[in-house]
DNA sequence: CCATCTATTGGCGGATCCGCCAATTTCCAA
DNA sequence: TTGGAAATTGGCGGATCCGCCAATAGATGG
């Protein structure tokens, strides 16, 4: 029998640790060698414990699962992650992946997909549901924001005016519209009502 | 001995049930006599085991936990539920504790005060963190909208002007512009954009 | 039965938005 | 080096928004 793939398991509800623990715990295949709730906590014992899956929640209070995958890679590029969140938004997806995750499968997943998920992770592959796959594609053609114009609908949905975000980011009243309106092309939104809702439906803004 | 407190698990994310069970099953003061992982089966089961306790996620593809909830009400109106989702939105949290939730609680809880929730549910009380009555006080100012101005604020999202709202509704530009004004002042945002942010941010609106 | 809330509609005016046209500079990647 | 995207700014005009004022009818709940 081959050695265990050993995990870290990074969330922050309790009780799903305590179902991932139980759920992959009892297969041989794997050990739960630590668990953490937060991102910072998750630095830490990545370092101690070098696991070889590293086990992912996005949604965090504190530092989010992107911003700690991110430190991961950084530290370690080998490190595989696979993230496993209740959010499908496009946005955490597509950071997700472009930041270095192995996989992301949403927490609705049954207990063997995730074991084959794992173990797929494990071997080197990358794991995408087909339905995830599907979304990215089909709003590819909604380019994503640029940092600044993410920025600007970050005003936006704090009912700034134009010109209100004009001064808050020392440019002119006409460059904030410009933004407004390239925002409004790339969301296909029709207003700036429309665009702030898109932002939410897609993940660039949050609750 | 008393007789176990039979319980009753309804959450779409087969994993988080699995959590429930073990730290719950562990624990003699419990029995988990069925789970469900969407509204339809949950009312099924129900009927067919009444459990003392039942814990509903509200976030569910299909009918949502709100829904559930009333039904199961409506037909046992002494079920006694206790809410167990991710979701922390005020309107969530009043809706649920008005359509007659015994308790809400956030999936961040420890397995300790679950257990503990539950039997207070049991014994005849009610579960609120101070967390979440803060939140649901510190927003009673802000009182909450018709169910005529959810429906503007629904269309406002997807970027229809107060003319074409107006004409959608069967009513006068004048009138959708009217409950505009009070969606503004409820929602306490200075245009559009912002109510439709507020909207997703109290959890009116959903992604 | 009365007070309150809700839904409805009207006028008026200044503020703001968004579309269409065009231009410069910077910076990155092929 | 060169093409391209990003950020910046300008003018112009019609469409839309939002605030303030006021009024009526129906429903709801004390």
């Amino acid at each position: 029998m081959p050695a265990p793939i050993r995990l870290l398991l990074v969330d922050d509800h309790p009780v799903m640790r305590a179902g991932m623990a139980n759920v992959l715990g009892l297969d041989p295949d794997f050990e739960v060698v630590a668990q953490a709730d937060d991102g910072e906590t998750a630095l830490g014992l990545w370092d101690r414990h070098r696991p070889d899956v590293t086990l992912l929640d996005i949604s965090m209070g504190g530092m989010d699962g992107i911003d700690t995958l991110r430190r991961i890679r950084q530290d370690h590029p080998s490190a595989r992650v696979l993230i496993l969140t209740s959010s499908d938004a496009n946005e955490d997806v597509r950071l997700a992946l472009k930041v270095g995750a192995c996989g992301y499968v949403t927490k609705n997943v049954r207990a063997s997909e995730l074991a084959e998920a794992i173990r797929t992770i494990h071997a080197g592959g990358r794991i995408l549901s087909e339905e995830l796959k599907r979304k990215l594609t089909e709003d590819e053609g909604a380019r994503h924001l640029t940092s600044r114009e993410i920025e600007v609908l970050g005003l936006v949905r704090q009912g700034f005016t134009n010109d209100e975000i004009g001064r808050l980011l020392g440019i002119s009243e006409r460059t904030a519209r410009a933004h407004m309106g390239t925002i409004l092309e790339k969301l296909n939104a029709s207003d700036r009502a429309a665009a702030v809702a898109r932002g939410f439906e897609t993940g660039i803004l949050k609750a």
